[in-house]
DNA sequence: TTTTTCTCCGCAAACGTTTGCGGTAACATT
DNA sequence: AATGTTACCGCAAACGTTTGCGGAGAAAAA
């Protein structure tokens, strides 16, 4: 059971004091170039690193970010996460990754950690029965910047990263006036999430103004499992109709096309397909799927330049949209 | 930027000293009952948590531990996450959870900021490239148990957790035989692995024994598009037979989902299909595709058993492999 | 020579805990 | 009345850093 290195351990071999190695280590202009370089040479060799510990509780200050997210298993936050991550190792900060479950008690517990640790900042996708604001104004209060991503609060005055639900829907709802289909089904989420809403609205608004007259039936799914049932259930109605089906979201997806499989039906023969998604389950099928791409890595690079604008000192709360972009595959 | 509460704050309100209260908090049979209920009284009103970095730089231990992965995207992790997750949470301990990237620099670097860090454990599944097993042995200089899991090292005297690759192939297999099937193409991963070995030798000595004689071919695909465009080639020579296609893995899964796909074909009518699986890939099919299991909440339970045993003192070396089991679909 | 200015370095306090040790009452034992 | 117990509590050191301040010696200015 070994000791890591101290300073105190460099001081005692080169018989100087601790200030001198500390400062040493840091190109402090108080020290002689000589004594530097003997100070780092013996750094080196005892593969010294500082104890983090102590230096937080000396300085108050972490150099590490916190990621709180539903679930792990969702490639849209894994590239949003990845994105973090190699902007975060660029400027020396690390990043530790945490899960909520979707739980908000769990979240509490994770904030209140993230308070502790005194982390430089947070980005989290809360959950979506998150409503309470005040333990992140509290995150606030200690001069830790919050940055909400994907899932963000209603509350106005914060700092959130979206993808951009009207931009996703409006591609979408373009493609199908383009290739000219008659008959949409929409099908969409849980009636209540505001990114359901959004999505919905631009969607049937955009096919209204300038599609003529197409034929638009939008139905709700609060699973995948709803959305395979819902599917089944109506495409009888629709089948030898020439119609494309609009799937919200990858969940909705997984299950239209469970559903679409089991009919028998295929893409883009026997009907159309286009979704929102971010590409993973897209790819699986052929022929893939045309999608309106709501991309991770791209969120994360606008989170991660409006953290540190945050740490810099920049007070004043933003919400950005990321636009989306139309991924063609070969399903409509 | 307000303060978090210290013990000294407390005391002070109390004109107690500081030991006191640190002693009535954790129920120290010195303080007086009296004492002990003012305390926590404040404690619970102020909110007061002990400061992580503070008691570390005391005590040298950190109650938590890391979980290191190539990779988020991948349901079988996310499984194996979310079990140690639960199991950590029981007994007072908090998770970290990093990704190496498959980059065996980042695992380094990552290693470094445990060892400093002073984690009370940790749990890795290594990249693919790691072949020094010198900074783990350190680890244990330093007294943090590393449990290796899935991706394991060849050096023996370590403690590994891994799904039985074996078992895995053996169940396919004999799924295989009971359908009677009597042409097979096997699908493998990239030759070189120790996991493709494996399952590949095992797959066909059971086929061998136990069916007479099935016909039997093997090819290797090194990623998800080399899997497709085999099989695309593939296909013709088989359709038309009767005949089933074993997936060694989820990435080939995918590939070969959809040459398929491409094809035209559907099973079980036209061919049969079976996978080693986590679960994920074939529930977005259908018929659901038939697999053999690799649990990851399984070989968390395992993993998070083992690295108690470990902190509570044993010392040996043991590898524990979990068996897999069949889920069926109606692919084959 | 005396004074000033640098250059380089050490002292010591502080961050918030934990914990061995010792001390002071009050009470029980001779 | 003297001694031995017991129940509570505080002192102070230590964990490994960072940093303001001051000090010694040498070089430059007077």
């Amino acid at each position: 059971m070994r000791q890591n290195p101290t300073l105190k351990k460099i001081a005692e071999r080169l018989n100087v004091s601790i200030s001198t190695v500390s400062r040493a280590l840091k190109d402090h202009p108080d020290i002689s170039p000589e004594t530097g370089r003997k100070v780092k040479e013996l750094a080196e060799l005892l593969e010294y690193d500082p104890n983090p510990y102590a230096v937080n509780l000396r300085t108050h200050s972490s150099k590490e970010f916190a990621i709180v997210v539903p679930s792990l298993s969702n490639f849209f936050y894994h590239s949003f996460i990845s994105s973090i991550e190699e902007e975060a190792r660029i400027y020396g900060y690390s990043v530790m990754i945490y899960r909520s479950s979707n739980d908000p008690t769990i979240e509490q517990e994770i904030l209140k950690s993230c308070r502790h640790k005194r982390v430089s900042g947070i980005f989290i996708a809360i959950t979506s029965e998150t409503d309470n604001m005040e333990p992140f104004l509290k995150m606030d209060v200690h001069g830790i910047p919050v940055i909400f991503f994907d899932k963000v609060p209603q509350y106005e005055s914060c700092n959130k990263i979206c993808v951009g639900d009207e931009h996703a829907a409006m591609l979408a709802a373009e493609e199908i006036i383009k290739k000219e289909i008659p008959n949409v089904l929409g099908i969409f989420g849980d009636q209540n999430m505001s990114i359901t809403k959004a999505r919905l609205k631009k969607f049937a608004t955009v096919l209204q103004q300038n599609g003529n007259d197409i034929n638009l039936k939008t139905v709700h799914a609060c699973s995948s499992a709803e959305a395979e049932q819902i599917t089944w259930s109506l495409l009888p109605d629709w089948v030898g109709k020439k119609f494309t089906i609009f799937c919200m979201s990858d969940e909705i997806l997984a299950g239209v096309m469970k559903a679409i499989q089991r009919k028998g039906l295929s893409t883009p023969t026997d009907l159309g397909l286009i979704a929102i998604s971010d590409g993973m389950i897209p790819q699986l099928f052929y022929p893939e799927i045309t999608y309106a791409e709501t991309s991770g890595s791209n969120l994360g690079k606008l989170a991660f330049n409006r953290m540190m604008r945050c740490i810099a000192g920049s007070s004043f709360a933003q919400t950005i949209i990321d636009e989306s972009k139309l991924v063609v595959g070969g399903s409509i």
